[in-house]
DNA sequence: AAGCGTAAACTAACATGCCACTTAAAGGAC
DNA sequence: GTCCTTTAAGTGGCATGTTAGTTTACGCTT
């Protein structure tokens, strides 16, 4: 497949240049479009775009900060590889925080927030029943993202989504199993209950236990993808 | 005072221009010799430096992602401002994963780390008797880091070290207090028998209640430097 | 004297040229 | 065929020219 465009990268966001090619390449990269192990080429990057190479420098440098591109001196650069220890310290940092967050939302939740809550895990039931994976895991996405939100603290949603990123796109590999929408809408369940009731060990309790299951689910992926994990 | 040379920028350091430049101007600020509000004219840095103006741009924008700076789109960029919410997230951040690391080692300490611990100890009890107050700040700052590097995840090292900047900078403005560094000693010895017992619930407990005093007595300092605050 | 409009000075952002270094492949020697 | 050498392509890093936008300050008008 000569046609190694492998769709377009589009200037239809806004801000600056490289902004707009950092947040293009990301998208990229975290949606696995662009796969581990994949070299970037610096100057095909800037023709297809349609860029000079500052840019699109600037864009590799602060991806390679973010640790989702590997730069090798004067080499080449390429899309970075999994490893089984960075994605357990990811889960570890994850979990810090989102235990954290969720046993202050539970200490201090108002009525509004709970029932922002209790209407997404219903929309939960209701996409599980109708068999919309896709649309649970969004909703999925939501949840934990609404538990970060409700702490008050801006800071503390930029800081999980940026300290998890390497996760973030392990996940994709995941196959859909059977049961497991459900079991995860159980610990949904829990945790909401225990915010419910202002409970905050329960909670911190329920959202570890629940976090814990995604890494368990990762670590297998290496021998099912061998070529996107850095074997050290 | 027109000489705003502000102390000379080494070029001791090793690595390439653009790291160097970063890391100079990134000790400059966290240190306050750089005040909080100043303006950076890169292009009296670039006289100053000798060197181009693409490593101290490539270095400001590190400092801007990080926080460190603001840079205002087509007009200037200035040494970043405080801001008592913002300090307050970088807290809950910092709390989050060092008691989520002090966790982990009171289960898994091994008898080495246990003793560096000790001896560690040790030495602030020596310090504070000696009332080298700078010392101890320094073996303080090791205690933290001890603990987060025994958790055997570099990379949650480097993430705390990160999400706090903010907090490393405004704590060199505490003025040093009677009885606060025994204190402070009187913290980690409740951290360190937790540890010693592994036990992971009292080693929370003991971390928490730590931290919590850092921000405590950092909130009174908007009063006392408001120039060096932001007051959204 | 006060208010307004304009121009000059400064900036960030982008484009481009250059160089030293690494890498890999092509070609020659044995 | 194998090994070594060399050469060409690619890259990161730095310097510098150019452009567009913002701010400031000066001078003109009223």
């Amino acid at each position: 497949m000569p046609d190694q465009t492998l769709a377009l990268d589009i200037d239809s966001l806004e801000g600056p240049l490289g902004q707009r090619v950092y947040t293009a390449l990301r998208n990229k990269i975290l949606d696995m479009t662009f796969e581990p192990g994949m070299v970037l080429r610096k100057g095909a990057l800037c023709e297809h775009l349609g860029v000079s190479r500052s840019p699109v420098a600037e864009a590799l440098g602060r991806l390679s900060s973010d640790g989702l591109v590997d730069i090798i001196p004067q080499s080449a650069t390429r899309v970075s590889q999994f490893s089984v220890s960075e994605l357990r310290e990811e889960s570890f940092l994850r979990e810090a925080v989102e235990v954290a967050a969720v046993a202050k939302v539970a200490k201090e939740r108002t009525e509004e927030q709970l029932t922002k809550l209790t209407r997404n895990l219903r929309l939960q039931g209701l996409l599980i029943d109708d068999q919309d994976y896709q649309g649970f895991f969004e909703a999925d996405v939501d949840f934990h993202h609404m538990i970060l939100e409700f702490t008050g603290y801006p800071k503390v949603v930029l800081a999980a989504g940026q300290m998890s990123l390497q996760l973030r796109r392990a996940r994709m590999l995941l196959l859909p199993e059977p049961g497991r929408p459900a079991d995860a809408m159980a610990d949904h369940h829990a945790i909401l209950n225990a915010i419910n009731v202002q409970d905050p060990d329960a909670a911190r309790a329920a959202m570890s236990a629940h976090l814990r299951q995604l890494i368990k689910r990762i670590i297998p992926l290496e021998r099912q993808h061998p070529t996107y994990f850095r074997h050290v």
